[in-house]
RNA sequence: GGGCCGUUAGCUCAAUGGUAGAGCAGUAGGCUUUUAACCUAUUGGUUGAAGGUUCGAGUCCUUCACGGCCCA
């Protein structure tokens, strides 16, 4: 894979990882090291590329006589990405910390006495500290024509090929600081993402909500049926769970008189990786007292439609998603679980829809895994994942989940069996879940009991008792509303991204072999 | 976990079982408004790893590692 050279001058005990490449780039930098010149700190940046294309690129307001009729100079700082060079005069593209990419004009005898030269050493990927004056070049691009040139961070290894780029999967996750030098996409893609959570941010804090920050570290993994992660303590000699969720935190803290808070952070769960999961992803979860599902319903939905529209390039509330145009405006769709299963499966009728034998039945006549322990509650989720989910692509709203797989719910008035809870479904994925909380005490210990029960039976991802959260529950919680969103996924769709692993910056990965 | 595909120079990619190549990057030279600049010359390889078949393996077989896509 690499070559070893045996005059390289790796440190001691390094990684021999040097190809010829490197090793005459690590000449160049011995060669500054040498001049007293490697890398220095004492250039600062007066202006930064995408504003300065932004004033200056139209070619109509500013003509080459427009630019040169401004004494102004401009100090700019970023990385080479390409060079041409012709004798005593080059044309160099460097990208600064904005993004944008600029071209700067060097010619030999504008600069100080043996800049030049030194410019001629430098290579694609240093990155240089640069004054000039703007110009319009003959083929009508600003530019930065120079005064002086300073390298500032002299690069060793090579950038990817200019035109191709880096296109290797692989490297892109495993090297997201090469990824994002070369492939301005992917930039966009996180700056997007950063939007959209000030936005979201910024929408709770003007409705009052208050952002909290809840534990890590669980004694007693709860909040969501999944696998969790166990880590130590070395101190306490304890084992201790990263979280699957926030969620049995935040509502302690509804006991506690805070009454609309919310926490955007990281879930743990111990299960597969694959395009749409990620071992650690982010969740925002919030909590409302005083408020019922449908209040949530509302919520998620307004804050969507302002959402989309506030975005870049999706004024209209529309968004792409492979090849698929979603609309975010105005009421989402409706359906229960029932409805949506019943419209689905022909063979099933609405006295089937309680009947364990009946959908065990139904899921073995489509190929799906039935467990006997399962109730009817979870074979008629079986039946929604498998046949339902996947074909709602416009936002909707699918309610009154079983209370078999809503531990944590409020039971619906008008049918105990069933829990006031929503899943928002967009591009056949679940964005949010949402319910009217469950504030008995005494019902949810009975809940507990039953997770727990299963949990015996070999459900891994069934919940533990949590005594403390029953405490807290008996001291009073206010009724309330309470809903997660998955911010991975809503950002992949708000990015056009088909992998988990585009909207985050550093996904997971098996570790990288070095041999 | 299963299926399919991939892994060749720093990067992007070629190569009927028969001498491992190209473009870019690099190196040396030329060129004072270029745009994937151009012209001349040129360096660079444990073909992901380990076995096997064969006179001969980048190519065929087995196992493994990592990744991608699909499925569970």
């Amino acid at each position: 894979m690499t070559e070893r050279k045996d005059k390289t001058e790796a440190p001691e005990g390094a990684e021999v990882d040097e190809n010829r490449l490197i090793a005459e780039r690590r000449e160049k930098l011995h060669d500054l090291r040498e001049l007293g010149e490697a890398y220095p700190n004492d250039f600062r940046v007066g202006a930064d590329a995408a504003t300065l294309l932004e004033r200056f690129g139209d070619a109509d307001d500013w003509d080459q006589a427009a630019l040169e009729a401004r004494e102004e100079g401009y100090s700019l700082a970023g990385r080479i990405l390409s060079r041409r060079i012709m004798g005593k005069a080059s044309f160099v593209h460097i990208q600064d910390g904005s993004g944008a990419r600029i071209q700067l004009y060097l010619r030999r005898d504008d600069l100080p006495e043996g800049v030049y030269r030194s410019f001629k050493q430098w290579d694609i990927g240093d990155i240089v500290g640069v004054t000039g004056r703007l110009m319009r070049t003959r083929t009508g691009e600003l530019s930065l024509h120079a005064s002086d040139i300073r390298l500032l961070t002299k690069a060793l290894r090579p950038l990817p090929e200019k035109w191709h780029g880096l296109t290797d999967q692989e490297m892109r996750y495993r090297q997201r600081y090469v990824d994002l030098i070369v492939n301005p996409e992917v930039r966009e893609t996180f700056v997007r993402r950063s939007l959209i959570v000030r936005a979201i941010r910024h929408y709770f804090d003007a409705h009052g909500f208050l952002e909290v920050e809840t534990p890590m570290m669980h004694h007693i993994p709860g909040g969501a049926t999944a696998r969790p992660f166990v880590t130590h303590h070395n101190a306490l000699d304890l084992d201790l769970y990263l979280r699957v969720a926030p969620e049995l935190h935040l509502k302690r803290l509804l006991v506690g008189g805070l009454e609309k808070v919310y926490e955007i952070n990281r879930n743990f769960r111990n299960e597969g990786v694959s395009t749409r999961h990620n071992p650690e992803f982010t969740m925002l979860e919030f909590y409302w007292a005083h408020a019922d599902y449908d209040d949530l319903i509302r919520l998620t939905q307004d804050l969507l439609n302002r959402l989309v529209t506030k975005l870049p390039g999706m004024a209209d509330g529309q968004v792409e998603y492979q090849g698929e145009t979603i609309d975010f405006t105005g009421d989402f769709e409706r359906v229960t679980v029932v409805e949506a299963v019943l419209a689905h499966y022909d063979e099933l009728f609405p006295e089937d829809v309680k009947d364990a034998d009946r959908l065990g039945e139904v899921c073995r006549s489509h190929d799906i895994h039935v467990d006997d322990a399962w109730g009817w509650g979870r074979r008629l989720m079986e039946l929604f994942e498998a046949g339902v989910e996947h074909r709602l692509v416009q936002p909707t709203f699918v309610t009154h989940y079983p209370i078999e797989v809503s531990p944590l719910s409020r039971r619906s008035e008008s049918d105990p069996d069933f829990a006031d809870r929503f899943e928002l479904i967009v591009a056949g994925r679940e964005i949010a879940n949402g319910f009217s909380e469950l504030n008995d005490p005494e019902d949810q210990a009975e809940r507990f009991r039953a997770q727990a029960s299963a949990r015996d039976a070999g459900d891994a991802e069934a919940m533990h008792f949590d005594q403390d959260y029953i405490r807290a529950l008996e001291y009073g919680m206010p009724p309330a509303a309470g809903e997660g969103i998955g911010i991975d996924r809503l950002v992949m769709l708000l990015t056009d991204s088909a992998s988990i692993r585009d909207v985050l910056l550093f996904p997971y990965l098996r570790p990288e072999v070095r041999d």
